[in-house]
DNA sequence: TCGTCTAATTTCGAATCGAAACTATTGCCT
DNA sequence: AGGCAATAGTTTCGATTCGAAATTAGACGA
């Protein structure tokens, strides 16, 4: 019984704090893709991607992203090894805008929470989204800190990739590791990564 | 740098759950529209209501509301005290496809996690609800257990109102005590309800 | 080279939303 | 009483959104 006032509080806040029209001038759903283009990693920054993370149609996705390159907000690429694929990076506006995010309405309401309560709950919610991820057949993003096909080391030097992607066969920089990623494969949760083994 | 990650995941979380298109038929909105009117009470079964509750418009939930008494899922009833107010209830029929709510995947989430968890998961997340509202200004819909204009007795007789709500000076049933109520004022926590004075 | 698959886009019709105009009723104020 | 502002609800209209289907372009295996 509980339950159902969970389940009705959640879509209430998300409503609440996010339906907020135009803040910004941004609609919500764009307010949406900014935040996940400026979450992704490298590999995820695609028209694809967007739509499996906001469980809508690619056709939706790109109309989307049309909008926010047409604002300046985003900056369109094509890929080199593959002429089919586009990345969408944030441009310094985009960047810019990101900072007057309706959600920061959000974020208060959390920072005003106690330390100790904070983390419990990010972990709780965390738990709820993987379980109706997974009950709903929808592809979960992840970040390299849990995923099975990460392979660490450290043995490198400054500057130098130090880590790998297993699933693309990918160099990945120090800091990429905390983006979201589509290819996001959850690994058994406290088993140690896979150290890499350095040439150099 | 917890925060922003809460905000996305309740963002997230709702999406993924309520953004299912067409489940049973209903729209998302009109999802959120039976579920209120199934949780109202009867002084808080009105569009505009609704409209505050929804972070809407009230020509936008007017809309909403005629759909689903189109679809006969809800009765209108135009009121005997005020000529311009309308008040809607529940048909059978609206029941009965309230059970296969596309919540129904949150709930079962929430169902998921251990019994200790689910409370104070519950109270954190009612605190940032209330946090929001009141940084947001939106009216915060309450149960009548923590509403200073609660009025309680257990003295009266079986059958009779033993409650009166004293913004309304309306007598009160004692299953009506678990509706929202759009004229909800929180009373200061712990502090005990009056208890009222019967007259037989 | 052909066929199939994937990435992205475009088009089109249906639905949604908010702002503004409008009707009807209430209730305060003199 | 009579006037008048406030409230509840509805309607209309234009802009936006959405999903399904068709379309273009490139990748890749047989």
């Amino acid at each position: 019984m509980d339950s159902r006032v969970i389940a009705d509080l959640i879509l209430h806040l998300g409503r609440i704090a996010a339906g907020d029209g135009l803040a910004g001038g941004l609609t919500p759903v764009q307010w949406a893709g900014l935040r996940f283009f400026a979450r992704a990693n490298r590999f995820s920054r695609t028209p694809s991607a967007f739509a499996a993370f906001h469980g809508t149609t690619r056709g939706t996705a790109s109309q989307t992203v049309k909008g926010l390159v047409a604002r300046g907000v985003l900056r369109r690429t094509r890929s080199k090894s593959d002429g089919r694929s586009v990345r969408l990076d944030l441009t310094a506006k985009g960047r810019a805008i990101l900072a007057g995010d309706p959600i920061e309405t959000l974020v208060r309401a959390a920072d005003a929470l106690p330390a100790g309560v904070r983390g419990d709950f990010s972990v709780t919610l965390q738990r709820m989204l993987g379980r109706v991820v997974s009950q709903t057949g929808k592809p979960f993003f992840g970040t390299c800190e849990t995923c099975v096909h990460f392979e660490g080391g450290s043995c490198c030097q400054e500057g130098l990739p130090a880590h790998v992607c297993g699933f693309l066969n990918e160099p990945l920089m120090d800091e990429e590791r905390n983006g979201l990623c589509i290819n996001f494969a959850s690994g058994k949760p406290g088993s140690p990564r896979t150290p890499g083994v350095c040439a150099g």
